[in-house]
DNA sequence: GTTATAGTTGACGTAAACGTCAGATTCGTA
DNA sequence: TACGAATCTGACGTTTACGTCAACTATAAC
């Protein structure tokens, strides 16, 4: 089955994270593995959560903004209202998100286009380097 | 003309920053504006990059990655090796900016994908009440 | 000439996200 | 049952990106 749970050190072989991390994760109460006695026993949910948590902090969010993301997803079988806020909240991001990867696609486009610049210059700089050489030879 | 300088007064309310953000990336050398004694003085370039600044801030780039970034632009006119190196790290950043567009793109529709769901047991409960009602009436 | 309004340089403080010990515990194994 | 490997809980340290004074200066307005 796959609800097969993982140490924290396989955990952390998986993921390429520091325990360190994880607890910290869990202090902000973004993971809740399972204990017994001390030890921490991480559920296919933690490794859901856990690749949510690293997407995000690449996406430059916050552990705190992580979080209310988080709570989007595993939505349970709530009240009309609580599913009406969740969705109002998932409408919020979704925008958000939106507005970065348009921002992002311009970014790239200014990006490319100052490659062609330089890439026109090198050209430039070719061609004279060969005029240059034929006057000389 | 447009190298019109701006007072660092000037620069926080068009860019909504403090004035210690604007020393602070001075300090990091990311803008470099006029020194008339001691004041300040922002050209047209000090806000074309500090546009870039808090653009790469939204995308979760530190500063020292952003100042790696604005060296890209403002090439200058420098030699070929200079200019093949700009250019490889440029495609560097181009290859990870598009990465992260793409894993931005996989994110949104993950959650369009979950908001669908919610949706769904919205009016599933919608219709259970209905009937529940129906059947009272 | 003083007063209000920016602007300046330190210098210390702070929140986030862990890193890095120290010292105790637990668990499979020889 | 002793040992090594893994894990645990504090607790203090660190880096980044500024915030927040304090004390001084310059400049325009009255």
């Amino acid at each position: 089955m796959s609800d097969q749970t993982y140490t924290i050190g396989e955990m952390c072989r998986a993921f390429d994270v520091t325990p360190r991390a994880l607890r910290f994760y869990e202090q902000k109460e973004l993971l809740k593995p399972i204990r017994q006695g001390q030890h921490r026993h991480y559920t296919p949910r933690d490794r859901a959560r856990l690749t949510l948590i690293l997407r995000g902090k690449r996406f430059g969010f916050s552990l705190a903004e992580i979080r209310e993301l988080l709570e989007l997803y595993y939505v349970g079988d709530g009240q009309v209202t609580q599913l009406n806020a969740t969705l109002q909240a998932a409408e919020k991001h979704h925008d958000e998100l939106r507005a970065r990867r348009d921002e992002l696609t311009a970014a790239i486009g200014e990006l490319e286009e100052q490659m062609r610049l330089v890439r026109t210059m090198l050209t430039a700089k070719a061609d004279k380097a060969e005029n240059t050489a034929r006057a000389a030879g």
